[in-house]
DNA sequence: ACATTCTACGAAAACGTTTTCGGTAAAAGA
DNA sequence: TCTTTTACCGAAAACGTTTTCGTAGAATGT
């Protein structure tokens, strides 16, 4: 009912000028106190806000930053999207969320519409099929057009631009040192397909732990997860017919499966095969046993890569190329799945 | 590097008018083939794309819709915001998200960030605080605007608008009735608070059910949890402490945390105590043993709160004060927890 | 009494679009 | 040849701000 109320609005009703009641709302001493209350309380009374999209406009910043990721109901995800939430907040900005469900086509799309104007600059993950395709021609239309871009976790070395990630073979390293150092000798791996980036890096830091202490590393180790709707089974032939005394798992899911899959098979945990997971969420919490898991520390990486880009934003000298890579540090959570 | 590309830097280069250029893209029958081609191969050639903020502000709509829920780290309000996402997207909207965090004063901050003109219209689920407060202020003030708002899951009476909820009495007394059907006589219920609707009226199924039945229902078979954090420990006695045979929990989380204490104390589920969940989310598919839940469906519910704002906001008749108020049906999931 | 400095305000441009309204020239009609 | 239509294009307003500049009148200085 009641109409937006504007600048143009008030000083009509006032009979003053547009300059005079926006230079009054902002306490211009070029207008007189008198003329300054009662513009301030008509403004008060009708509930005045700036109009946003105007300021967007004329400030040619929107104060919004967009988000692209894979999927959202993830916790991991959706732990980050909160990280960044928070301290874009604190700093006056708006999260955009676009979501790619893991495919190119809508990765385009998504970032095509928010790059025309829509928003400041983009915190993104890239999809899987980014990923398998390696075709970044999209990021490279935006940084090309000055807009900062920060990569998070799935990144590609390809393109250049601020990052914030976890030292994923460090990470594997640490996992499988730690099952190595309680007396495990069996152990194997259950990943992504190589081109999902943190899944190859580690494996690779499982590879290396192992070499390291002198163990021969077999292909039979290591599994390799193409689609998550239909592991189920591949985790369960790799667990059970593998005389495993330990797993890795690069995320909750493939830990669980296992975790269930072994019990089924009439195994203990962490008597018989200890587990540690990547991805400290919800279910690694109330899994039975609960899961040894190296916690990413989502909402960090989150408020780090909002903090990088929101300071790329706001720095004067634009034509800064000078791009940082920020690893966030992994935190091993000791759980009933380890002895 | 590359400059942002604009109507009047085409003009400038090709010297024509803006409104020529303006035109030729947009295929008007009012300039010749010849300038037409020459500007729309110009234009492709720079990759012109409209800006989009300027848009807003002539058209007075954003194409955006805001989102506002507690938490996103929350597996039913991650699947609200993918099915919102996914039919907001097929219209040509984007969604903008802003977590409340369960606080009042964060969801008032947000409203009012984004009731500037930042969005056309809003989906949202009340914080907790909110609720408990019942201090609606914010809410009257946008919708007063004339701005839509579109509610979900944790709706108030008091606030007229549309609205998308399940039936959460029945949903209760179904959840209940299945448990009675299988013979069970001894039920206890995990709900939260009462000023939370959704608890409330789910206990409040849960009663009739039995009463129906002709069960006495007695105080102690209800337990209402306050702060989520820190209820392990109430859970636990409530569950050990009463003979239940059948345990309703409002939410996967404290099915886990009843499941998990009764196990320890030597009951077999679904042997000795059946359980049943509220939201479908991966802890329910996961757990041990896994829960037979009373599924939400989040992303339907989404896709239906997105799909009734979109459709308000393209309506032509603006005054239309008639308010709708969709149940979504939820899904009994039988899973390993009940006999 | 005259020049100078304040005080208090308004006009207008700019941000990037779309659209309405004219307007000029050439083509068509008479 | 003169008028009317048609094809093609530009000027300007509008969306809501902020900000620069100009200026009228009052106050101050000499």
């Amino acid at each position: 009912m009641a109409q937006k109320i504007t600048l143009k609005k008030i000083a009509k009703d006032l009979k003053v000028s547009i300059s005079t009641v926006s230079k009054a709302l902002r306490d211009s001493h070029e207008i007189s106190m008198e003329t300054r209350d009662k513009i301030k309380e008509y403004a008060r009374e009708f509930n005045y806000k700036p109009n946003s999209i105007a300021l967007s406009l004329k400030n040619q910043k929107t104060k919004k930053i967009g988000i692209i990721i894979p999927e959202i109901v993830h916790h991991f995800f959706a732990t980050v999207i909160s990280g960044v939430e928070r301290v874009a907040n604190e700093k006056g900005y708006q999260v955009i969320i676009t979501l790619s469900g893991e495919s190119f086509d809508k990765e385009v799309v998504n970032m095509d519409m928010l790059a025309n104007g829509s928003i400041d600059g983009f915190i993104m993950s890239l999809s899987k099929e980014t990923m398998e395709k390696q075709d970044f021609h999209h990021l490279r239309e935006v940084t090309n057009q000055g807009m900062p871009v920060v990569m998070f976790d799935r990144v590609s070395n390809d393109i250049s631009c601020d990052k914030v990630i976890i030292d994923d073979v460090a990470a594997g390293h640490e996992a499988t040192e730690f099952l190595l150092r309680k007396g495990r000798k069996r152990l194997g791996i259950i990943s992504t397909v190589d081109y999902v980036n943190v899944g190859r890096l580690r494996s690779q830091g499982f590879k290396q732990a192992l070499q390291q202490r002198g163990f021969e590393v077999e292909d039979r180790q290591f599994l390799k997860i193409e689609d998550i709707d239909s592991c189920e089974k591949d985790i369960e032939n790799f667990v059970v017919n593998n005389n495993f005394d330990a797993i890795v798992a690069v995320n909750e899911l493939f830990a669980v499966m296992a975790s269930k899959a072994l019990q089924k098979a009439g195994k203990k945990i962490p008597e018989d095969v200890a587990i540690v997971a990547f991805t400290d969420g919800i279910l690694s919490k109330f899994a039975s046993p609960t899961l040894t898991t190296i916690g990413q520390n989502g909402e960090e990486m989150g408020g780090v890569a909002a903090a990088i880009l929101i300071e790329k934003l706001e720095s004067k000298n634009h034509d800064n190329e000078i791009y940082e890579t920020v690893i966030v540090k992994t935190t091993l959570i000791e759980r009933e799945s380890t002895p």
